[in-house]
DNA sequence: ATCATTGCAAAAGCTTTGCATAAGA
DNA sequence: TCTTATGCAAAGCTTTTGCAATGAT
C-alpha cells in the first residue's frame, strides 16, 4: 500500500483559489479584505458541510469577525463558484465548498438527520441536456433524496 | 389513443388523497379536524407551487384558520406524503403538492428567480441505484439546476 | 370525560440592515 | 481622499411554542 491514501492534504494549497476569489472581488469592484480573504480560506479548508455559525466559530478562533461580515461575504463566495448552498436544515442553511464541476449529492435520513454523500455521473448529463432544450446556462445543480437510512430502517417501526 | 389526455381537472376528485390522509392521521394517533381537512384540501387543489403564506392567504378566504396550524399540519403532510418543499426562496420554504412518485424538478433563474419545471425520468433510475447501493429507504427526491434563463442570458452583461 | 388541537400572542432564531468607524484603492 | 467594508446592535422575517379554550373520540 502506498503511504498517502487521501488526495486531501490537510494544509493544501489554495492559492489558485485564493487568486481566483481575488480577482473575482478586484472585477466587480469589490475589495479585497483580510476579513474576506479570512473566510474564503476557511471555507476552502473546510472539506465538509457547515452553517453560518460554525464557519463563524472556526474562524473566530483564528481572528477576529463578525457574523454580519460573513452573512455579507456568502453570496460573494456563491457567485465566485467557490461555495454552495447544499441543504436547509431546523430552518438554517448549510454550505459546502465547491470543488470545480465535480458536484456530490446527497442522501439524507429523515429520522437521523444524517447526510451521506454519492455521486452519480448521470446528473450531468441530466443537467445539460435540460439546459441545452431549454436554453437555460446552467451555474450547478443539486440532486438530493431522503428517506431511511439502513441504521434507522432497523430501528424503526412506525413512520 | 383513449379520450383523455389529462388528468387534472380543474374540481378534481380527491376523494382517496383526503381519505389517505384521514387514514394516516388515525393510524398515527393524530385527530381528523376541519381545519386539518381544509388545509389538505387546499394543498390537494393546488397544482403550483406556494409558501404558507400564499396558502394562509388562500384558506383563509374560505374558512378562519390560523398560520399555527398552518405550520403545524405541514409536516404530517409532507410524512404522508400529499406536499413536498421544493426550494427556500427569500428565506422561506415553497411547497408544492406531490402526485404519486412521479416528481418533477426545477429550473430556477438566479436573476429573474422565476422556476421553470422538467421532468428526467433517469433521475429516478439514479434515485433507485443510489438507493440500493447505500441501503437506503427513500421517500423522495429533489433535482434542480441554477442560472440564467434564456431571457435573463441576453439582458444580463455582467455576474 | 379525555386529551389532542386550535388561536393568539409572545418567543425563537437566523439573517439583514443602519450607522459610525475603520481601512482598501 | 474617496468609498467600500466592518462591527455592533437593532430590526426583520419566518417559524415555533406556551397556554387557555375548543373540539374530536
Amino acid at each position: 500500500m502506498p503511504p498517502m491514501k487521501k488526495p486531501e492534504p490537510t494544509s493544501e494549497d489554495l492559492t489558485e483559489e485564493m487568486e481566483a476569489f481575488r480577482k473575482y472581488l478586484k472585477s466587480r469592484g469589490f475589495r479585497v479584505t483580510r476579513e474576506r480573504e479570512a473566510i474564503a480560506e476557511c471555507i476552502l479548508r473546510n472539506h465538509d458541510h457547515f452553517d453560518v455559525d460554525e464557519l463563524f466559530m472556526s474562524l473566530r478562533s483564528k481572528t477576529p469577525i463578525s457574523k454580519a461580515s460573513i452573512y455579507r461575504a456568502i453570496p460573494l463566495l456563491i457567485r465566485c463558484g467557490l461555495l454552495a448552498e447544499v441543504y436547509l436544515e431546523d430552518g438554517h442553511m448549510h454550505y459546502e465548498r465547491v470543488y470545480g464541476r465535480e458536484l456530490h449529492s446527497h442522501l439524507r435520513c429523515v429520522n437521523c438527520r444524517r447526510i451521506f454523500e454519492f455521486s452519480a455521473p448521470e446528473l450531468a448529463l441530466v443537467e445539460k441536456r435540460i439546459c441545452r432544450q431549454e436554453g437555460f446556462k446552467s451555474d450547478g445543480y443539486k440532486f438530493e433524496i431522503w428517506g431511511l437510512c439502513s441504521n434507522c430502517q432497523d430501528k424503526k417501526k412506525k413512520d
